[in-house]
DNA sequence: AATGAATGAGTGTTCATTCAT
DNA sequence: AATGAATGAACACTCATTCAT
């Protein structure tokens, strides 16, 4: 945008206009840091790595986030903006509740499995008590909206009757994100403490079979 | 000269029998090390800080671990035999199944909300892929046991018609660890995007008693 | 190009004609490194101090060089290079062959004398068994040549019957280094051992004259 | 000695009574500090590992000899008095001057060759500018007697007419043992920068006969 | 907008040496 | 005579960050 005068200068240039250049830049910056700080945690992450991986250099970093703990908090709202956008693409609402309740089980449980980083990211916001995140107005709208729409989906099974009542949505979402966090983010010392390989296909539909009758069990109305 | 007539002087010394002055250290290490990783994570976790907390010094530390990473072995072994440990003295073998049960599901809450230690350990294994447990035969050993035990218990609930049949109890024993882990490990994070203070003594005892009803309706018989 | 300007308006700087601050730290860096080898060997010299005497820092040393090992490689590389520089410089091939001979023993010598370092240097690649020299083709061809250039003498020597035939060039060379070598490299034991200053001026002229006579015996024909 | 009553109060022991176990250990750390010393030098070697090697421990080494650099200097006195013994071993005096020199030429190789530990040794003591042997009289004296027997044979081999007169002993002395010095001690350079293995036995042999060749005709008078 | 060069403050680890028995 | 325990100082190497262009 500050550059449009430069593009009339180079017209060749305007397929991919300077300005965009930025935005890659900063973008290939964040999937870069995205995937170090995923694969190693805060303190193990290396900014020089990042540099290398995004195809940039160290002073990039400093000249788009300030400071590899900057770059740390917006790679944690990336990841939370990421995984509710996948949420609403599932228009829950169209859903019947128990149909919907399962739904998000199956895509919460899908998204960890898809999404390994994601939960080390969080596993490393708290490790540094969510220092990085206390700030952050967006993750707290953003989320704040995801909890009142399990809320309603939970008032609309209640009053269809498949649902018992008062059944706390952050309760009930908190149990959702964990029976699947849980098994996925300790697949490693799961495994062998429980001398099962918890990755191996089978076990991982088992897995979620196990999950979606804990968690139908819970919410509905006893007949 | 003044210890081997003083102890015939100074009885007092005769209840620590001659604590090798070696093992004191090593035990000073541990417990010092156990809180370091704890706080900071392997990666964050300094060994100068170490060797400050337990009031000795670092060479001493790798005259006795060998190297910082042999230390968080020697580390995650002792947190994964201490709370088995714990778990031996509930006598879970002497209560009716479905109390046996709750006690667990309560035990294994309380631990973790006691020992807030065991989870960042944990967490930090697994980011290291679980390489440090790789080669521990105890943690497999002790680990297997329990499960061992919680068999027991559901193979006891079901014959006396209290719970369903063929309840897995890997499946359970996770499910049961999952809904308390990831409530309290990820509770600086949870706090933000739930917007709800989780560790204020009310939502707390909450949780427990949510995770309570998702355990108990998981396994009972249905009428 | 940035710099072009620049040296119009600044023509002192043209005689040295935009050193890139990169070759010169790195110049620097092995400048002083040569000689913490040569003064404390390998094992003994000491990182943080050719930092200070480059006037850079450690950092960029492991930027330049890679590691300790590394740069003492590259101060190896350099140092055979140097002499043999030094060699080339002399023109033996314009001399009759007893004068080359001559003039080779004499440099052997006076390049000993003022450059202890390289002593030094060759001792510690030798206690550590030559591994820095082993991947280094630029040493084993700048010698090569070297080898190749006393044999010329010798066949020269011999075809005007001023030498013997059948002197092997590498014994011939190894036997000149030797003798300047030893003398100077052991010149502290030897000056205690042999009860004599072995670095006074007049020893010092004496032990070349030893070595001439030495050389010239040994390769000349008898009458 | 000093433990003699000891001795008889155990008789048992008497075959090898206390007061030889301190001088076997004294023995034994001595012998594992060449060995040490010789492979890594004298900043390379290890404390650790010299107590380790001589099956004792790092506080007897401080027990018999003080520090870790005056237990260099006992293993340097202990190598320069062992050459010297077995220097004497040869009895020169018996032979005639040709053959006398021709032997100390073929033995100074020999032993360099057989106890290549000698010679890092008196490497690393240059290295460090002899300081350890500075007041050893007893390598001046042991020393001083080696020249003046060699001194001895160039007279007896000149008023006999087989070598020339006024060859200096030191010097002679200085360029038999450099010939054979240079060749073994850089035996790892050398056999890369001359692509010849040093250390093959024709090559071994060839050296001898060269070095030979060139001390008698250093010394032979010119008929 | 982009980048190679440079750096101070650490980081895990090792070492020779002393203490206490 | 012999030894296991303990230590302060140093070591090679690394890191996030800033400078200069």
């Amino acid at each position: 945008m500050n550059t449009a005068s430069a593009t009339e200068l180079a017209p060749i240039r305007k397929s991919t206009p300077r300005a965009r250049d930025a935005d890659l830049t900063r973008k290939r910056i964040l999937a870069a840091a995205t995937a170090e700080f995923g694969r190693k945690g805060l303190g193990g992450a290396r900014v020089d790595e990042i540099a290398r991986r995004s195809r940039s250099n160290q002073r990039m970093i400093y000249h788009y986030f300030g400071s590899k703990e900057l770059l740390f908090t917006a790679v944690l709202e990336a990841a939370y903006s990421d995984i509710r956008a996948a949420e609403q693409k599932l228009n829950l609402d169209a859903l019947g509740p128990t149909e919907a309740i399962a739904t998000l089980v199956r895509f919460t449980w899908n998204y960890y499995l898809e999404h390994p980083k994601f939960l080390s990211l969080v596993n490393s916001a708290n490790l540094h008590r969510a220092r990085h995140l206390k700030g952050s107005q967006t993750v707290r709208e953003v989320m704040g909206k995801f909890v009142q729409m399990v809320k309603a989906i939970l008032d609309r099974g209640a009053a269809m009757g498949e649902f018992r009542e008062g059944i706390d949505p952050v309760q009930l979402n908190i149990t959702i994100a964990a029976i699947g966090y849980y098994y996925l983010t300790n697949r490693f010392t799961g495994s062998i403490i429980y001398d099962r390989d918890l990755m191996a296909p089978d076990n991982l539909d088992q897995r979620l079979a196990f999950n979606l009758e804990t968690i139908l069990r819970l919410v509905r109305r006893e007949s």
